[in-house]
DNA sequence: TTGTAAGCGTTATCAC
DNA sequence: GTGATAACGCTTACAA
């Protein structure tokens, strides 16, 4: 079934057909006809000869580091609801943590089939400058500020500080488990935020009760482990995501402290094992799928021509729970 | 840049730079001087016109019901890893459990746009049915057994043997919360493993102590709370997942009960929260990630026109953890 | 309001 | 081995 065959079928010509579908420029009659025939056949126009003919796939790249992180995984859900709804669809491009793959893959969706890029982004390195400078179509960055670039991110300097205020009340000896600086917004920004916090609190610090962690539970287990071996007295302990919080409170309990009344423990991120977890974990709530949305709208709108580069910086909400010991 | 334009610069017609890149029937000169203007244009040849051409898109639609959950996240994971070592990208289409847009989705893909179809299902109806026999792709179920389709799916009845095996020695009154049994793998097959496990124990069994849950943890939780208000004296429960299983146990350590020696639990699925919780869960490894590239060589084969409906049962590890009372 | 005709950038068939 | 040439199925001037 293609169009021409429609077209002998109702009796008029493919370029009527094709307007029934786009322009809209065909008489009642006609229309009828033709919606007729198509409710018959059930013909759908081909998208390949659509996206040939328009240089439009109604096809968004979305990039990502890895799909089975909670964080990242609500993203795209957020993502794939709002382009849904746009009617564009959703091509994964999942580089399981390979910054070499993150390049290939905006390479590839820049030469080809896609309409427009979302990046969620963990280390943006000069490449990855480059790399989005020569693209054709335009992209979002997301989880992660870029100058000059379209880029939703959390508030991560706040949403640490925050967490980390409540973290502090009745603390005197607080640590911290982070991860690489070269993650500017996980790595960096909370980090500062928690230091922040520390200084307002009029506490000390000192560089060993820092200990730097992989985004993993068990991550967070062992930089626990190395954290307290090093610093066994600490009564605070700040970690930079749920994930790794969680880690690490298992490795607090079992080395036979008790939280939060010997240790307080937060995270970052909300997420549902943190909730579940007891003492259920204080945490940061983040829109993790309304940045998804919010980054897929603005994508859609850059390819309608507001070329303005612009930032979105999501909320937070501080999320009180058991493994602290103040309201905050 | 499109063919032609590499064509002149090369100095041979456009059908020996197509050739150059498929069949090869290319004298050794031509070939040079064609690598070269490729290299120096950067040229890479339209997608969409190979598309419309060959009516092979080269991308394959993955339908899913939810994205954030650790057992689909980590199949669509292994999905991705087998099909870009084959060179196809990934179309997701996330249908947040909505029945009608797994069934649009596969009229959709079916259509157009992808050369192949992998459906991560749950409940399959009759109407499933239908839509998968209208195909004009291949297609692969993933995580259901679906007579006369291929498939790729988990043990689920013996799994939850073991399991629940593991979780009667030394019991005497079980429980077990269970999801909806349209969903024939997680409902049905495990809740008959269990089933057949308190069989073998020569325990009693009383519907009463059936609780059924959605998928979430929150679900979870609210189940053990109804199930031992009729049954305040269970020593054991069983449940569907390990998300289930995890608000569960908040639950039952929350009610005062000591896990494992008043209350023993096990989940299915070994996920990450599980190994972290404390006690930590035992559960059943299932090989989520490896059947999600299993359905995609799968497919791939299919793709080939080796026509023949296949199913591959994946095995499973029982992971004996400190949530049950014995060595398993 | 409708139809004709010219592409979009490839690949495949066929002669040479 | 190579080069014309005809599709693939659609959209869009342009003419009517």
């Amino acid at each position: 079934m293609n169009i021409n065959e429609i077209a002998k079928l109702a009796g008029v010509s493919r370029a009527t057909v094709s307007r029934y579908f786009n322009d809209g420029y065909v008489s009642e009659e006609k229309r009828r006809q033709i919606r007729r025939v198509i409710e018959e056949t059930g013909y759908k126009p081909s998208a390949q000869a659509q996206m040939l003919r328009t240089k439009k796939t109604r096809q968004i790249g979305v990039i990502i580091p890895k799909i089975n992180s909670e964080s990242i995984s609500r993203m795209v859900a957020g993502i794939s609801a709002a382009l849904k709804e746009a009617g564009f669809l959703l091509l994964l491009a999942d580089t399981e943590n390979r910054e070499k793959e993150e390049l290939d893959y905006l390479k590839l969706f820049s030469e080809n089939q896609v309409d427009g890029i979302i990046l969620i982004g963990t280390i943006l390195t000069t490449e990855h400058r480059r790399a989005l400078k020569g693209l054709t179509v335009p992209a979002v960055i997301l989880g992660q500020r870029l100058e000059g670039y379209s880029c939703v991110y959390q508030d991560d300097y706040r949403a640490a500080l925050e967490a980390a205020r409540c973290l502090l009340s009745g603390a005197k000896r607080p640590g911290c488990i982070g991860v690489t600086q070269r993650d500017l917004a996980v790595g960096k920004a909370r980090r500062r935020g928690f230091l922040e916090a520390v200084r307002r609190a009029g506490l000390e610090w000192d560089e060993g009760a820092y200990s730097e962690s992989g985004f993993g539970a068990e991550d967070g287990y062992r930089a626990a482990e190395r954290l307290f071996s090093r610093k066994p007295d600490l009564d605070a302990v700040f970690c930079a995501t749920d994930t790794i919080a969680l880690g690490a409170l298992s490795w607090i309990q079992e080395s036979g402290r008790r939280v939060p009344e010997d240790v307080a423990v937060v995270g970052v991120g909300d997420t549902v094992s943190g909730r579940i977890m007891r003492p259920a974990l204080t945490s940061v709530h983040l829109y993790y799928k309304t940045s998804g949305q919010e980054a897929a709208r603005l994508l859609l709108e850059l390819m309608e021509g507001s070329d303005s580069a612009r930032e979105v910086k999501m909320g937070f909400r501080l999320e009180v729970r058991r493994s602290t010991r103040s309201e905050g």
